[in-house]
DNA sequence: AACCAATTCAAACGATAGTTTGAAATGTAT
DNA sequence: ATACATTTCAAACTATCGTTTGAATTGGTT
């Protein structure tokens, strides 16, 4: 059947994408992991570039819906909500993801890593054109939750939450490895999310810094 | 003479390395942008392997030491330091790399997050095998600033660290144009760094979590 | 069973990659 | 000025990439 061979390809995409990223991962690596014939991604998607689209796809449009139901939940409930409940938010549709692909979650977030840092801000672009709303009620939660940010500084520190979390689960094979030899540490998706959600929550409800410790800043 | 191609690959290379990535960057576009034949790099280089290796170099042979020097400096002047002391540590040696070459602290850590993110783990292995004890004496010094936080906990939170700040400046020409165009920020990698510490500085020394908000989490 | 559309397949295409080669040019020391 | 080592250069080599092609195969419909 034709929708097992693009099953196939994107599930072995996936994979292969977030491990290597798009460039470093040949249609030719893909189709002989997902065993299939070469010409069926041109086939079936066209060209590489839609390939990486629908592989993204597939995980947007669950995990933002996701994501939007859980900002709705939490602000009905807690009209004021603190940081970490903002960011709670993301927790459940990332775990959600594991459910629909054997380590969807990782997977998830290490694509968005390699989008953002190989694309030059296409796939920015694609999200907020796709996804605007949900960034805006999100942003709009973070605003309830630290008032005291102008909404560059919560521009910039969102930013900063995103290389954050992208990183560590871009990292996180290597990061794994080296808890387990020197702190025998078995860690899991969940387990990196938990000790990254006081980091972040943290970070980004941090006071501003008014004069810089360093005279030098102060060009800036 | 030759020191002068030799340079000039260099140049070339870092910049394109640090734009587009170093699979992406061909050697061709290389050499065209330094003027020279293109069978140079080969000649005094080697391989396009070594030539990644000695862009690094060039950077973080000055860039560590002047962090162990800092560590030194504080660390005598304030035994028991802040985290936001600790971090301090890094601005000045990587505001110094714009002297030794223009632009020369974006240009670095965005080539840090390129080789983080591309190499697989290389860039670590070999950063720690060179460096490890300004890294052992960096680790140590956050330790005295937050001694609240288990070894394993300042493992995962410096991965954090260096994950924001990473992230971030590979990001920040995108990053830039949206808060000049957004917000009407002019965008200096100093302003960046300057509302980058205060992020990390809460993040690093944020409380751990002992329950997590989520039940979910909890199995981990 | 015959027909047609959808899919698969092996093969080749054109473009680009890193690297190698051997001659030409340049620099240096006697 | 001669001889030698270093460096530059144009060109070619090998490998791999995404994509295209046209025939073979498959699946469903009448």
């Amino acid at each position: 059947m034709s929708a097992d061979t693009k099953i196939q390809i994107l599930d072995a995409a996936e994979t292969l994408f977030s491990e290597h990223g798009f460039g470093d991962t040949s249609l030719r690596t893909i189709t002989s992991e997902a065993k299939v014939n070469l010409a069926s991604v041109n086939y079936h998607f066209g060209s590489k570039k839609q390939l990486i689209q629908e592989v993204l796809q597939r995980y947007l449009s669950v995990f933002m819906p996701a994501v939007d139901d859980e900002l709705s939940r939490l602000l009905h409930k807690h009209p004021s909500p603190d940081v970490g409940q903002v960011f709670s938010c993301l927790v459940e549709p990332l775990l959600s993801l594991s459910q629909v692909r054997p380590d969807g979650t990782a997977i998830f977030v290490r694509l968005l890593g390699r989008g953002y840092s190989e694309s030059q801000g296409h796939l920015r672009k694609y999200i907020t054109f796709h996804y605007g709303e949900v960034l805006r009620r999100f942003v709009h939660a973070v605003h309830l939750a630290v008032p005291k940010l102008s909404p560059a500084e919560i521009f910039w520190r969102l930013h900063f939450a995103i290389g954050t979390f992208v990183f560590t689960m871009a990292s996180s094979k290597a990061l794994s490895e080296i808890a387990l030899a020197d702190y025998h540490q078995d860690v899991t998706v969940q387990g990196i999310i938990a000790r990254l959600m006081p980091y972040i929550s943290a970070g980004v409800g941090a006071q501003v810094a008014e004069t810089s410790v360093n005279p030098l800043l102060d060009i800036a």
